[in-house]
DNA sequence: GTCATTTCTTGATGTACATCAATGTATAGA
DNA sequence: TCTATACATTGATGTACATCAAGAAATGAC
């Protein structure tokens, strides 16, 4: 476990890369992503302070998620094997199964209007500090969709 | 630890219930799925032989998921408390969140046709055993569709 | 503080998939 | 085996969101 410090902007991992790492986030905001075949972002997770980004991949083959750094970040990193060692934190872990679980229910259920109200439910304080563009992706909605869709709530009041 | 047969159409688990359990199939198929606001069923995942199947939810909380038997199958039930006693399967855990980031992905990135794809690459032998509409339901597009889709890439060869 | 670049908004148009409806085809129960 | 019910297909139409384009606003670099 060792904790670095970087810039935002920076790249702690490209799709391919073997033996990808777990990343604690101390303080800061990282984020994991795809690109498609069409040179499109997709936002898999935020990762702002305590939150564990990783790509859940084995560490032996290579990963499919980028992640880099939103906002200078703090973090602690360790490789997966470490993690197992010294036994994983099995409430963290079915936390996570739950986020996950909600998340592919609001996909497959919700449309632009829900999934951003989830969303804000979910990460209150997250809207404020990335992009609107951002936020477009990890919903798997458009930046013009997404800002259409803020108007009409901020209308009905 | 106890093993159980259930009829096919038996619902082991409704939206609501607290204290949900940890199935583990032994033979047979299992489904987990919601029903939205307008009484849509969407399936959150199929559990053929080997697979475990449950709400991912804590177990003092009522439960979000209804789980019921698609054929005639044998399980083996437990409680959440009892399995995290005797030590969870850490590699069934990775994996099982290696299919969920997976299908989030798919979910984010994939039109019809490629997360049909996708299916029946990743469950091979289930696309025969239930109806194309649940198949439709687990993809996140209609019946309608999944149908087309099916014509379209039988046509091409 | 100015300029360049990125981000956000708004409108016009396009498209993938949903919905609705009708018909055909399996499946199950008596 | 017959009938009822669930399931699958096909066509016509609708709609939510994508795409494209242009201008406005915010952000960052120097």
């Amino acid at each position: 476990m060792k904790k670095i410090n970087v810039k935002k902007g920076t790249v702690l991992q490209r799709k391919g890369d073997i033996n990808s790492k777990v990343y604690l986030v101390e303080s800061g905001l990282l984020r994991s992503y795809i690109i498609d075949e069409k040179g499109k972002e997709h936002i898999y997770m935020f990762g702002p302070e305590n939150w564990l980004v990783t790509d859940n991949c084995e560490s032996d083959i290579p990963c499919q998620l980028y992640i880099d750094a939103i906002e200078d970040t703090t973090i602690n990193v360790a490789s997966k094997e470490e993690l197992l060692k010294e036994g994983p934190d099995l409430n963290a872990l079915l936390r996570r199964l739950n986020t996950m679980q909600n998340r592919i229910i609001m996909l497959m259920s919700s449309n632009a209007k829900k999934r951003y109200e989830h969303f804000i439910s979910t990460y209150p304080n997250i809207t404020q500090r990335v992009p609107l563009k951002m936020v477009a992706s990890y919903l798997g909605i458009t930046p013009e969709a997404l800002s259409r869709v803020r108007n009409e709530l901020s209308q009905q009041k």
